[in-house]
DNA sequence: GACGATACGGGACGCCCATCCCGTTTATCA
DNA sequence: TGATAAACGGGATGGGCGTCCCGTATCGTC
């Protein structure tokens, strides 16, 4: 790969970062081509269709919270770990509109754009629950979705700290 | 109004209403003068932009659910009419994924749509809420907002009784 | 330093949509 | 019944978007 094109590369990808995560997924190709300071021909050589480009933003993203998923699990307590990972989220999503849209099913499926790496977010996440549960601190029943779902209703709302604490009432048996 | 004008205009609002139920805001407008069995034309007669189209379904739709509400103030127990109008929401933005939309942000302006009716199903939702909040059913500090959010997040979801379940016990104080 | 390969830029293309327009048809009333 | 105003249909228009293409510029190597 040329130097220059790596560069490029990561010019676009960054710029796809913060515009995603401050106009959300509608934002169009040639305008990030514009932000990177390069052309649209060159965004989609290197990303064929906009939803290959958000798939990698998403990958870096998806790895990000792995990572404070499994710092969770293995510093806190088991229902600890679930309510900090839930008010991470929560905030993560907050300053990231691209990513409130894709898990509030507004965009493309983010569970499809990680697809196939080791960095397995859903089994991390599924970790943090049943634990949880296990731990008598979350009613059993309670899904992995309808965390999701009660994650993008906290994001969904400007008092969010406070909608944490209804939603986590909620969550408790 | 000539006859044929009044019965195109309601074979229109009758399209629109089942359209944007299962289809949802996205549809196009000549779709629905398809299904309408009317030219787009017609449509755009009668409803200039797409969102005075939409203005008007929604404006039925809240009519129905403010009689639905007012019902409920007068019929039961503060507690129970906040959490049986909370399920009846729930029930209906399921079946009417235009309203769901609407009400998760990614539309129109619901309030604006309806701006200027007596029928002021913000007030009678403040009722509820206020009632509910009196009679100690329902912790101080939630605000309306707070509660269509979490309505959304019901219907984001396939199990929607049990998330209602988990969502009326954090909204108890 | 020159040559071939590679990447670049941004215009071209095709698609979809809301809105507007106008020639044609239809309802209404004298 | 015939004239006229109103409404109809659907094609035209304009704008936005993602994707593709090709002449030009730049990189990396011999």
């Amino acid at each position: 790969m040329r130097a220059d094109a790596e560069r490029n590369r990561a010019k676009v990808i960054k710029a796809a970062m913060t515009a995603f995560a401050t106009e959300g997924l509608s934002i169009s190709v040639a305008e990030i081509g514009r932000r990177a300071g390069v052309g649209t021909g060159t965004v989609s050589r290197h990303f064929p269709t906009k939803e290959s480009l958000y798939a990698a933003i998403v990958l870096a993203k998806v790895t990000e919270i792995a990572t404070e998923a499994r710092t969770l699990i293995e510093t806190l307590p088991p229902a600890d770990a679930f309510f900090a990972y839930f008010a991470y989220m929560v905030e993560e999503a907050a300053t990231n509109r691209g990513l409130a849209e894709a898990m509030s099913g507004g965009g493309y499926d983010i569970e499809k754009a990680v697809d196939g790496t080791e960095e397995d977010l859903a089994t991390l996440e599924s970790t943090l629950l049943h634990n949880a549960q296990a731990a008598g601190a979350v009613r059993s029943g309670v899904t992995r979705d309808e965390v999701k779902a009660l994650i993008g209703a906290c994001v969904a709302v400007p008092s969010r700290t406070h909608m944490v604490e209804i939603v986590s009432a909620g969550l408790r048996p």
